[in-house]
DNA sequence: TAGATTGTTAATCGATTAACAATC
DNA sequence: TAGATTGTTAATCGATTAACAATC
């Protein structure tokens, strides 16, 4: 139960999370089969993914919805409130300070900071662009533990070697370039470009 | 050199392809062991994964790093135009319409459409928001051929659907659901929360 | 008990890496 | 030729899946 579960079997858990959901309206039971067909994945691979998380079904019957859903939520952590910092401003930054998307699972945009003038003090949704050179105050005011990096990629790197400094856990890297983690950190990136570029060499051969 | 490339290689040649970029300005030539230091991999994946596209290597030298590039760029299908349809001018489609990281790999973003009788008819960016109604037409005008969801997920599938209709063959989907692709199309799906979900779970356990 | 379904083991598959012959 | 580095094979590693005993 608390030995490291794979990254494969992480990732897959909100997914399964988001099929329960729509299960839970119709029935209160289910099977790693029903939730395979639903998720997109083999049943045996269900089953294996959430013998990590210890045994909570029942044999001949199946796995109890509301139950297995808290025992997910609380292994990811999304019973616990996790503030996060934006670094960027910009078209990407804003959409994700206003990205609904996050709430449910505990993250709250906390603050969102920027190194332009023009920026600092203007308003997104509900908070107000702050400096970058408040980082590190505001990431030690408000205990943040992540950060999300939506600057130009030429700024990406300052942004994280700020991030580390500041005493952020985790980044999360959407500028489309590779950035350094010193031992502490970890680091998730996101490069739509890339996303594109994979679809895009699939158009020609199919 | 046209077998079928493992996708965890055609995912990784865009951060070859940044590596080689940025050496570009210092040498001209380059070897898999310089690579794999800069994008942090491997050596020995990075010359099997340019192997995929034939052997443009030199034994005892390297690789020619333009003559690399073009032929990753040309693999890639970065060589050709892909225009592309946003669906959901939300503020995440606003901002990947006004995002520049997509140009100079061929990808347009060349239309934005919603259902939004409030959203239809205003700018983003040099673009004008249309209507849902249109997209088949615009789809077929500017023979697009990926679409990229950034919906609500209760409209991502509605979304997919009408994009499968239109005769969209590539889909990224950014809002956190699951969509059904029929046979036709490939689909990739990019989830922030579970991103940052992933993230969090090793701020628990590092 | 008979039927159903889990939890887990063993088999399979695919991806990564080490090693090294080929060769510049 | 001696040194360097590729391209590729074989070994390793990890993830997925099939199979089935355990058991509700």
């Amino acid at each position: 139960m608390t030995e490291r579960i794979p990254t494969a079997t992480v990732a897959r858990l909100p997914r399964y999370l988001r099929c329960l959901s729509d299960m839970a309206e119709s029935t209160s039971t289910c099977s790693s089969e029903e939730i395979a067909v639903v998720a997109g994945v083999n049943a045996a691979q269900v089953r294996k993914d959430l013998s990590y998380l210890g045994s909570h079904g029942t044999r001949g019957v199946g796995y109890d919805i509301d139950e297995l859903r808290s025992h997910i939520r609380k292994e990811l952590g999304m019973l616990n409130d996790h503030p996060v910092v934006i670094i960027g401003a910009g078209n990407l930054g804003t959409a994700l300070a206003n990205y609904g998307g996050f709430e449910n699972w505990g993250f709250e945009i906390e603050a969102i900071v920027d190194v332009d003038e023009n920026k600092i003090g203007t308003s997104v949704g509900s908070l107000v662009v702050e400096s970058l050179h408040r980082l590190t105050e505001i990431v030690n005011a408000k205990s943040i533990k992540i950060g999300i990096i939506a600057t130009p990629p030429s700024a990406a790197q300052g942004a994280a070697d700020r991030l580390m400094d500041a005493g952020i856990k985790s980044i999360l890297n959407l500028a489309p370039t590779i950035i350094k983690p010193n031992d502490e950190v970890s680091v998730r990136r996101v490069d739509l470009s890339t996303e594109l570029g994979i679809l895009a060499y699939h158009l020609n051969r199919p």
